[in-house]
RNA sequence: GGGCGGGUGGCGGAAUUGGUAUACGCGCAUGCCUUAGGAGCAUGUUCCGAAAGGAUUGAGAGUUCGAGUCUCUCCCCGCCCACCA
């Protein structure tokens, strides 16, 4: 028999459809299109047998569907044997519904701009566009290969100038709706190569190229404002047909969480008055390293210790202010300047005593400022409040800086309930208000901590093994809640990019801030009570050795994160937390110390790349008008050829050695202009590449609006589930604001991708992630080359459920070539014959077998389709086989084969004599009358256990069955006397209960 | 620490969604065929047992006539995120 040559079958039909144009995707718009209408189409409104009726793959319910795949990065590896996973899965779901009757787009391009073809092109020394097009020619002969139903009239490639020209163009968009800006933000930087790196290229905390530890450093970027669309983004993963790990990433990232932003005024003190004799009442406290106390002396009033601005000298004088009517009330003068350079300031009254009648003049003394006046030039204004705390009167300074120099520090807490347990302010290292707030004597400190965070790696910084670190500013803070004083650490395990880059450390019930008040010595509050839990089942508890009396002991334990009742809380006291918090945020909003607030973990997009080998941003620095966009007109702008594509050390990308390309006129007028040479991330070809498909060659808009209402948005969209956060992420924003921007037509919808599937990783034989270092990587060429396309697709449909991962094993392969081979060989034996059985148990085989398949397809089962095809074709050899196949049916079997394995169905399709192609063929349809069978094998259990089955025609009554089921003999021995109770499960089973 | 997924033969996995567990394939065993090659064909293959029979879906309990599937407790594995306030 003639052994099934792979090699010359693939390749033939490969031809043969390309030279039919088979795959091309059919534009319906009256402007463009030549092809009207499709024919009808008989799509089958199929489901399961045996299941729940399914909703139509189409989402838009039009007969045109757009399958896509996640476009490769074609890499100099070639293809991995994962990628044709994805774009089996996605073929065969085109195939079938192009049988189907469906218009169908899918198709296939690369994202090219990147960093390892740049990498490779300096290695090399050849340009980046040359590493790229032979990389990207490799992956196309290899995708080819496999035999996938692309559209390749529609290719793209991110690195064509005709592409990227829209790139550039949505990115002016973007500029326009103010969703780009300018900032300084910290980047990686290796000080060896003189260049910022991208996360990826970070290995450990060192270059990835020269092993040169990475620092961190600001450099001038943009930015794309993806926050601004962060509620967008998340209320819409509702609507979505996503699988739902990849929703709860994004939910995860965006990382909404709810709470309390809470002022607390650093540098704000309390200030007591010193008594008759000059005796000091309390305490005062240093706050802030410039605001040093003062004595104000020599009053007839009284002696205040006050403040000293370093350049406040003996002799200047003091002035007190009203705030509302700016009128001076009272003066002073330095008199002395103590030992850490106090000073003594007598008090010349104006009218006003503050110590008489306090509670009546409280109103009136409230709000005065004080000014420090030197040499006539005000230096400090501070207001007070006047109090009356115990019987002696007192000032308490509200702000103790100017407005200018104000120092209100928010938090976000998600706990405000917790508020009167802050015993600390921390903040982020990288705090601006750092420098300002620290003390003279803690500036070496804090200096040297600040030193040591930066040149951590965001490893060593979040490791868990790590002790907490901090150093005390020297500064306080007042606890607004309750006006305590708090000190003010700095410490890394706050993150300047999360919330307000501070936080109020409440160590009694956050498990970070206790660990660091433990280490560090600070005070602990307990102000959440646990709920006392009271056991399920107490019996249970109380034989358990230790049980109530363990969990008891670890509610009581000192740091509680849960939820419980509010104590030492002032008048929240007693609430439960979730209770308190609305309270608390109630409270503070009428005290305008704090509001209620919204945090999200996504931060905007850093959108510059310091590297050659990507989209140059469509932008000019122009002296007279700041950054001036490129007119569209004079899109693209290209990327020019350099010498060298090596970082110029300077920090800038290499675009800026170019100094005639750097060198350019204003748009807006005829000054002189340099051109923005930061080139845009790897993401920003692939966040619309779905759009230029439907018009890869239109000059004058990216798509036609008519074409994009046609196919958008995209009914399936199959890729790897690492693109969950970065480029479905992306892709949805710039698709959101494209929408807003009204470049896509409102039918469209702001989400780009209706249903997404994610393949699963596929592990090397060894069950580890394939990987070079660990040698365990497949390379599908040599399989294709020997097993055939067909074979390699059916046994990556077969390994396991397309989203789990799942071991390689090329003795699978060898399995699914087997059974190809069989299917060979039955069509060449002469058994495949036209027969006329009506009544044939055959016929209803092919209506169960395409119900079966039809259903798994929909529902990406693709390998229990396999098996099924499989079984299908087993039953023909079976020892009852019958001498001949039914030609009909062997000719359904192709047409169902033919999305998974379509050379070989093409080629025996031809091979049965059909002149037309199996691809251009209908899906078969199913009857379900014809499914049910006749007869039903029932299965006899007593007490739940099998003890045999009986054969009955379908539908049989219980009374029916239950006699046949006495009468088989391994039954009645198990039935003694009258059972308890009989079920009856119709067509399905009997048991006894005895 | 958080989120998600999972645990069924020697292996990848199936199971009509609460109804005959181990389909399909790999591997293995035996036999056949052959100019031995990682080819083809036939039969067998969850485990224990010669058999009758019994046991079995990570462990334990519960609901049910009936549980791989539902509920609870626990154990283990994988992936992703992670000092996110």
């Amino acid at each position: 028999m003639e052994k099934y040559n792979h090699r010359a079958v693939e390749a033939k039909w490969q031809q043969r459809w390309e030279e039919a144009g088979v795959f091309a995707a059919k534009d319906l718009t009256p402007a463009r299109s030549a092809v009207r209408s499709m024919a009808g189409g008989s799509a089958s409104s199929s489901s399961h047998p045996l299941s729940a009726s399914r909703s139509s793959p189409s989402g838009r319910g039009s007969n045109s569907v757009y399958v896509l795949d996640m476009f490769p990065y074609p890499s100099s590896d070639g293809l991995h044997v994962g990628h044709p996973e994805g774009y089996t899965a996605s073929d065969i779901v085109a195939r079938y519904m192009r049988m189907n009757g469906k218009n169908v787009l899918h198709p296939m391009g690369w994202d090219a701009f990147g960093l390892p073809a740049e990498n490779a092109a300096i290695k090399k020394g050849v340009h980046p566009r040359i590493v790229t097009e032979q990389n990207v020619n490799n992956f196309k002969r290899q995708i080819k290969s496999l035999g996938f139903s692309y559209d390749w009239s529609r290719e793209v490639n991110t690195t064509d100038p005709r592409y990227y020209k829209w790139t550039q163009w949505i990115f002016l968009q973007l500029f326009k709706m103010g969703l780009a800006y300018e900032a300084e933000v910290p980047i990686w930087w290796c000080p060896k190569d003189k260049t910022g790196l991208a996360n990826e290229e970070v290995v450990n905390g060192c270059c990835e190229r020269c092993g040169t530890k990475v620092e961190r450093k600001k450099l001038r970027q943009w930015l794309l404002r993806i926050t601004k669309y962060a509620d967008r983004l998340l209320a819409g993963l509702e609507k979505l047909d996503w699988p739902e790990s990849i929703k709860a990433l994004q939910r995860n990232w965006i990382g909404k969480s709810e709470g309390a932003e809470v002022v607390f005024e650093v540098g704000s003190m309390e200030y007591e008055v010193w008594g008759k004799g000059g005796e000091r009442v309390a305490d005062t406290m240093q706050f802030v390293p410039e605001l040093v106390p003062l004595v104000l002396n020599g009053s007839k009033f009284k002696t205040y210790r006050f403040f000293e601005p370093k350049n406040v000298r003996k002799g200047d004088s003091v002035e007190f202010i009203n705030a509302s009517t700016k009128e001076s009330f009272a003066m002073a003068r330095i008199t002395k300047v103590e030992k850490r350079n106090f000073i003594d300031i007598p008090l010349h009254d104006k009218g006003h005593e503050p110590d008489v009648s306090i509670e009546a003049r409280r109103k009136r003394y409230e709000g005065y400022y004080k000014k420090i006046v030197n040499n006539d030039t005000p230096v400090w204004i501070y207001s007070f409040i006047l109090e009356k705390t115990k019987g002696k009167a007192r000032f308490r300074i509200k702000s103790g800086m100017t407005d200018k120099k104000k120092h209100s520090v928010p938090v976000f807490t998600t706990r405000p309930d917790t508020l009167f347990g802050a015993t600390y302010l921390v903040l982020s290292p990288e705090h601006p208000l750092v420098d300002m707030i620290t003390s003279e004597k803690q500036k070496k400190a804090v200096e040297k901590y600040k030193k040591d965070v930066a040149s951590k790696t965001d490893l060593e910084r979040t490791s868990l093994e790590k002790e907490k670190t901090g150093v005390f500013t020297g500064a306080y803070a007042v606890n607004p809640v309750n006006n305590e004083k708090i000190p003010v650490w700095i410490a890394d395990y706050v993150l300047m990019s999360y919330g307000t880059g501070a936080i109020m450390a409440v160590p009694a019930h956050d498990e970070r801030d206790y660990e660091f008040a433990k280490k560090f010595k600070l005070p602990i509050l307990k102000v959440i009570k646990p709920p006392s839990v009271m056991p399920k089942n107490p019996v249970e508890t109380i034989i358990s050795p230790g049980g109530w009396g363990h969990l008891g002991s670890e509610l009581e334990s000192d740091c509680w994160t849960g939820e419980g009742t509010m104590v030492n809380s002032g008048k929240f006291d007693g609430l439960l937390s979730e209770k308190g918090r609305k309270k608390i945020i109630e409270w503070l909003e009428h005290e305008g110390k704090g509001r209620f607030a919204v945090n999200y973990k996504l931060r905007d997009w850093v959108f510059s790349r310091q590297r050659y080998w990507g989209e140059p941003i469509p932008l000019v620095h122009c002296p007279n008008h700041g950054v001036v966009p490129v007119p569209e007109d004079q899109l693209p702008v290209l990327l020019p050829d350099v010498e060298k594509y090596e970082p110029t050390g300077t920090g800038k990308s290499p675009l800026a050695g170019m100094k005639e390309w750097v060198q350019t006129q204003c748009p807006l007028g005829d000054g002189p202009a340099e051109r923005e040479t930061n080139t845009m991330p790897q993401w920003a070809g692939s966040c619309w590449y779905y759009l230029r498909y439907l018009d890869p060659k239109n000059e004058q808009a990216l798509a036609d609006p008519e074409t994009m209402k046609q196919w958008l948005p995209v009914d399936v969209y199959v890729g790897g589930a690492e693109h969950a956060v970065l480029h479905l992420l992306y892709s949805r924003f710039w698709h959101m604001a494209l929408y807003d921007a009204g470049v896509l037509p409102k039918d469209v919808g702001d989400e780009p991708f209706i249903k997404l599937k994610n393949q699963g990783l596929i592990l090397g034989p060894d069950g580890e992630k394939m990987s070079k270092s660990r040698g365990n990587v497949i390379n599908p060429d040599p399989l294709i080359a020997k097993f055939g396309a067909d074979s390699f697709r059916m046994y990556e449909m077969f390994m396991g459920p397309f989203e789990d991962a799942k071991p390689w094993s090329t003795n699978g392969i060898v399995g699914v070539r087997r059974f190809l081979q069989r299917i060979w060989n039955i069509a060449h034996s002469g058994r495949v014959q036209k027969t006329t059985l009506i009544e044939d148990p055959n016929l209803r085989r092919r209506h169960i077998y395409t119900a079966s398949i039809e259903y798994g397809i929909d529902s990406f089962k693709f390998n229990t389709c396999v098996s099924e095809l499989m079984k299908w074709s087993n039953s023909w050899d079976e020892p009852t086989k019958d001498a001949y196949v039914d030609k009909d049916e062997f000719e359904v079997f192709l047409k169902l084969l033919s999305p998974f394995a379509p050379h070989i169905s093409e080629e025996l399709w031809s091979k049965l004599g059909h002149g037309t192609l199996l691809v251009q063929e209908e899906w078969p349809i199913f009857n379900r009358d014809l499914i049910r069978p006749s007869e039903v094998r029932i299965a006899i259990q007593v007490n739940g256990k099998l003890r045999g089955t009986v054969t009955m025609p379908s539908g049989s009554a219980k009374h029916d069955v239950e006699a046949a089921a006495k009468a088989e003999p391994n039954v009645a021995k198990y039935l003694n006397g009258k059972p308890k109770k009989v079920v009856y499960i119709k067509d399905r089973l009997l048991n006894y209960v005895v």
